[in-house]
DNA sequence: ATAAGTTTGCCAGACTGGCATACGAACCTA
DNA sequence: TAGGTTCGTATGCCAGTCTGGCAAACTTAT
């Protein structure tokens, strides 16, 4: 948002305007960084055939990007059995293209520096006081920017935020964040433009730890998948045919407040039977206390995991869990036909028997079709992939990366 | 499917593929053609406005589709206020690119002929013969195919086969059809292209239905809405940013088995309170069954809403189909930041108090986002929409509309 | 060591298609 | 009839890709 908004950008898009020979430029550029993404580091020769194009264009496309410093060449790779010339792989260079990277969760604010090719470096943390209002959260943001851009000390291309609540994605406001109402109606892209003077774009962060996946994660060279996040909330990035779905201004990725059990239990949201109360940390941590295992409060999909195997009662809630998980996933899988889902948040540390269990799950529940089961991958339970994914939001607009 | 599979349409849009100066040509081209659908006939300087482009350029696209007769000039408009010379809009001619749709029910096959501008004729339709076999059906369609292009006596630029049921849109098979089993695994579009000798295109009836929206219905326009269509089972098509989404080879569109209600009662699928259940014509019945209603074998939403005014209980059974409509749309719009949906089939011709208590019910069941609330809108009843669907299955990978 | 074959990367020219500009044609009002 | 406005097209320019060719760097075979 906010600096040239994603309406702007979708009007150089060829969806809606003509392709000019200077539109077509930028678009083969977009192409060749997103084959990159796609497929790591690759040379000249591998690019043309990727993209259907020749080794004359390709060189054509990468040498501004070469003599800009966003690309570079790494070591030259081992000829083939038959001899030739010695290709250079191309890759982002180290420091090429350093964006910052923000992400807003209802406890606090992380910020930190991450380059083209996905380096993240100079992280920095911060917890918004107890009874903090607008002001003083605001404030909070802006002095762990400045300290994220000290330390690094490079001039950033532009800024990305991510945050755990709704968002209108033009205006580059956040709409409501149930778990911090005190950032309700916040205008944080506005406010962290004019403060940084760099073009910033807000967005929900499972949309953007979607990005994320696409550059640097599990959904390099997938086509069309969902990023789904787990924890004290529930959201939902889509990725269709390569490009990052948005709502109207960024409404959508709402996947918690699907109603799977009408007539259920009333959801905080006013809704009855939402797929949230079946699967966020509150429920995990209810059921273990109802099955009488220790600690119920620092309950969550890793503890369970861990104690299943020795415990009868963790396994049963564990099982739960898996069964929750994956009508939801398999709802997803039923209306939209994706092959991929990676599950970011409290599921990512729950390991791999937890990852193969929701996969069984949701193929059982999903119709069988040639387009092949659904795959279920774990994604980070860290946030560095969701700081990667904040920075995607960047380079994707910039890089025109998804169009 | 088939002629060209969409994998390989794929390879040509500059999604994946290096856009030449060819290649932007016929983006451009299909670019105005889109502008034209979303708009109706429009002059040339109004074409270089919208496409952000000049009228020296639209000229240029739009000459050789004069020449071909693809397009045509309509009557000058009368000039403005301040004079100038009149200018002349240009439309799909009469009989322009023709091409042959052909809808494929449970209990019967329908085609027609459907120029590029939509006009439909040479409407044929035929009974499958109870108890009939793959064979049967495959000459029923066969016939149906050849009666309707003797009617026409013109030469058909390729074929759309609309199916009500399960497809795999890259083999051009249907998978499952659970009203007509005979028709599981059937190789339509390969048998119809062999016979035929034109390219024929297979996809999900609602999903055709979406594409039908986009070139000639309520989706004209739009950018991302989703098509429902509710009858005797359930299914939707989703145009997302102005193409139409297909998951994995024609996976995706069974909106109808979304669990809304776990626990609930068997579906026929083997999943247990699918939203199908609660909303397709069955349940209709049964509910005017229950409710005392006269007839209610005959029941459906039209009958029901004729009745309303009138009749307190029916009134109820319809207060309850408007709930149980809004809760799966709900879902929809909580997921996808949808800003429009169309629904076909029974809701179509239940009329406009109908329509907008539905609407009323979507709205208070999603959250209020800057996106703005959802709209909802009647499509038709009649096939006539469902044909040009199939037709637009043609037309947007023929003209690469969608890419 | 030399030769022949293979692959890479780049240069020069051809080609394509959009764009800026200009101009005649068709219409208005005064 | 003159002046203004808008439409549609012809002309030359320009940006970008594509084709063909060539030197450089590496292999294996003689």
């Amino acid at each position: 948002m906010v600096s040239p908004t994603p309406a702007e950008l979708r009007a150089r898009s060829p969806r809606s305007a003509i392709v000019s020979a200077s539109l077509a430029g930028e678009l083969n550029r977009a192409r060749v960084l997103k084959t990159l993404y796609a497929h790591g580091p690759l040379p000249r020769p591998e690019l043309a055939r990727l993209t259907g194009s020749t080794r004359a264009t390709i060189g054509q496309i990468v040498q501004p990007l070469l003599d800009d410093g966003v690309l570079e060449e790494l070591q030259p790779l081992a000829s083939g059995v038959q001899g030739g010339k010695p290709a250079r792989p191309l890759w982002f260079s180290g420091d090429g293209w350093p964006v910052g990277a923000v992400l807003v969760l209802p406890r606090g604010v992380k910020a930190a520096v991450v380059t083209a090719g996905g380096r993240v470096s100079a992280v920095t943390s911060s917890a918004f006081p107890a009874g903090a209002d607008a002001d003083d959260v605001t404030r909070r943001i802006s002095a762990t920017l400045r300290r994220t851009a000290a330390k690094s000390g490079v001039a950033l291309h532009g800024l990305g935020i991510a945050v755990g609540g709704m968002v209108d994605t033009e205006a580059g406001e956040i709409i409501r964040m149930d778990l911090a109402p005190v950032l309700n109606g916040l205008p944080i892209g506005r406010i962290v433009q004019a403060d940084t003077q760099v073009p910033t774009y807000v967005d929900l962060q499972p949309r953007a730890q979607a990005l994320g996946d696409l550059l640097f994660g599990a959904g390099r060279g997938e086509r069309t998948y969902a990023s789904v996040y787990i924890g004290e909330g529930v959201g939902a990035g889509f990725i269709f045919d390569g490009a990052l779905h948005r709502g109207a201004r960024g409404a959508g990725g709402e996947v918690g407040h699907v109603v799977v059990d009408r007539g259920g239990p009333q959801c905080q949201c006013g809704l009855r039977g939402c797929w949230e109360a079946l699967v966020n940390r509150r429920w995990v941590q209810r059921a273990a206390a109802e099955a009488g295992l220790p600690d119920p409060a620092a309950a969550d999909l890793a503890a369970l995991a861990a104690l299943a195997p020795r415990d009868q009662r963790a396994a049963a809630v564990l099982d739960e869990c898996t069964e929750n998980i994956a009508l939801g996933i398999a709802n997803l899988q039923q209306v939209l036909g994706l092959s991929l889902f990676i599950l970011h948040g409290d599921p990512a540390g729950a390991g791999e028997p937890f990852r193969m269990s929701v996969e069984q799950a949701v193929r059982s529940r999903a119709f069988t079709h040639p387009g092949g089961p659904a795959r279920v991958v774990l994604g980070t339970a860290d946030d560095i992939a969701a700081l990667r994914g904040a920075a995607a939001l960047v380079l994707s607009q910039a890089l025109h990366i998804a169009f």
